[in-house]
DNA sequence: ATGAAAGCGCTAACAG
DNA sequence: CTGTTAGCGCTTTCAT
């Protein structure tokens, strides 16, 4: 393969000008059967592969979108980019998943590199959006959505009920007759987390006279979570019920409570957040409060897809009962 | 935030020509103190984001490595991009993984849209390279890598040794004293399937009189993962084995298994491959083979950045025992 | 150290 | 239906 091919030695060799080459690709004007054919085998004979940058240059959008999250191994932001990809696809496009893994370094390169490519757009978790990087994508001119609330103007978002989904599962905790009730959370998300703190203290009426103490654990590794499950655990009084920020924090209860020899949920009632796969495969299976996944990535990608501004969608989460809460 | 900026404009609020601004940008000519300020100044004010379209069309190669993948519910993929994405973005990349769900279409819109883009390179894995798609992002000038074997000559490989990985599972189940083991494998992956069953066999010393036989999930879907784990455990010889094609199978097996009262270890032992998180958190933690996943991205992409041509790498599987196989 | 100008590959507007 | 041509925004010589 020595150079590359270019439209004008297509245009050459079917003996066309390059501009209904260009005719032919985009397909937006007739061409002559025979101008076709000649056109179709001169691609063919040269292995042309149009250069999509130049649209770009010339002041279009590339058909990709970028997809800002903060923890990679979480299976919950894979769901939500398979959303994402099937409307992307079915456009034509691409997805680009960007890990920040919680570094701000890391946020700001991807920020700079995807406004520089002229993304379509870009959507950003609410752990993983600060302001000056969302304000970079919108003046690049790409859609944002953003996954969470936000006052501006030209960001869209996508939220689901937190307040809802911690009342949801707080309810559910105290119609179990769990006492003395722990919210185990992670790095990031403290507006999320917050959120939902308020909905499950909501749900605990005084009238039970309900203890609820919150406890974060220190990053997302695996053991991490477990260093701060079994810190949990072993506060004194012990906590009858724990409502995790996700489900892999729910997993890591779960460990550290068999290692501890906690019957789940004789002893101790889990509830998991998000409803991932793994959720309902466990050796207990989690209770959870499921988000729309798939969902949201099809609704956030939709919205660049056509070219929203300013939209709000508000979402509502589900309570999904499993072995982990019921005796 | 009316048109965007350009250089130009850049060049001229600074004073200077486009061709200094150019330089300065770029930071390969010496500048002067006070020109230099004038065209910091005069990027902030206007907010100037550079098109990095431009480099693609003038012949360079977009900062992107495609990775193409099956399943993307499979962590190990996960961890493998975590790798590749961690030397792109030392590098100032991105990286676009793209999951094919084992769809020809997807992987055909996919080779088409990251060699229109121009990507520095593309990632394979033997289940998502077909020799048409693989050829193309060689032809559009990409340094194409692929997990496994492979004779093109420009093409780059990555492989762990799969024969290997097979007979340290099966000797490992012989060794245990199971005589009737079953191999669980998935769809896609089958000469990668068909070396480690190779290696399975290898294992199994007539002596042992052993009894070897093997199944395929229908799809990736949990669904037909425990459909087919249902399906081996009830076959009569009931197997005392089974090495399953991936860590997600083999979990799947643990909750059939545990379905139909059959207790692991004691009567069943049970080896997973690849080694994800989830591996060692199972209700009964899992025996597996690892793959040295971070390191096989990590590899990909320093080939990718180094535009090596041709050049084969070949690693190690390791046998990781735990309770799953350990009464 | 800075400027001027020729393209990169293609699209789009206009002519014919 | 097809040809001609002026750019898109920036990089890159080549001068100065």
């Amino acid at each position: 393969m020595a150079r590359k091919a270019t439209i004008r030695e297509v245009a050459e060799r079917a003996g066309v000008s390059v501009g209904t080459v260009s005719n032919f690709v985009s397909d937006k004007k007739p061409i002559s059967p025979s101008t076709r054919e000649r056109i179709e085998s001169a691609i063919r004979d040269l292995g042309w592969i149009p250069n999509a940058a130049v649209r770009v240059v010339k002041g279009g959008r590339s058909p990709v979108i970028g997809f800002l999250i903060p923890d990679s191994s979480n299976p919950f932001f894979t769901e939500v980019a398979n959303g994402i990809e099937d409307v992307a696809i079915a456009n034509g496009g691409l997805v680009i998943t960007c890990n920040t893994a919680g570094e701000a370094q890391r946020e700001a390169h991807f920020a700079k590199s995807l406004s520089e490519m002229r993304v379509a757009g870009a959507v950003f978790t609410e752990m993983t959006a600060s302001d000056q990087h969302v304000e970079q994508l919108v003046a690049s001119g790409a859609t944002v959505v953003l996954f969470g609330l936000s006052e501006h103007a030209r960001v869209n978002t996508v939220s689901v009920d937190d307040e809802l989904g911690g009342f949801l599962a707080g309810q559910h905790l105290v119609e179990r007759g769990c006492r003395n009730i722990a919210l185990l959370g992670g790095p990031g998300g403290e507006p999320q987390l917050r959120r939902r703190e308020a909905g499950i203290a909501r749900a605990l009426t005084p009238a039970h006279r309900t203890e609820f103490r919150r406890l974060d654990a220190q990053d997302n590794s695996l053991k991490a979570r477990v260093a701060a499950a079994t810190e949990v655990l072993r506060r004194d009084p012990a906590p009858d019920g724990i409502i995790c920020g996700n489900d892999q924090i729910a997993l890591a209860v779960l460990a550290a409570a068999t290692a501890q020899g906690i019957r789940v949920p004789q002893d101790l009632a889990v509830v998991g957040y998000d409803d991932i796969e793994a959720a309902s495969l466990a050796a207990v299976p989690l209770t959870t409060v499921r988000n729309p996944s798939h969902e949201m990535g099809r609704l956030a990608a939709k919205m660049i897809i056509e070219r929203t501004v300013g939209d709000r969608i508000a979402l509502e989460p589900e309570l999904v009962v499993r072995r982990s809460t019921s005796p």
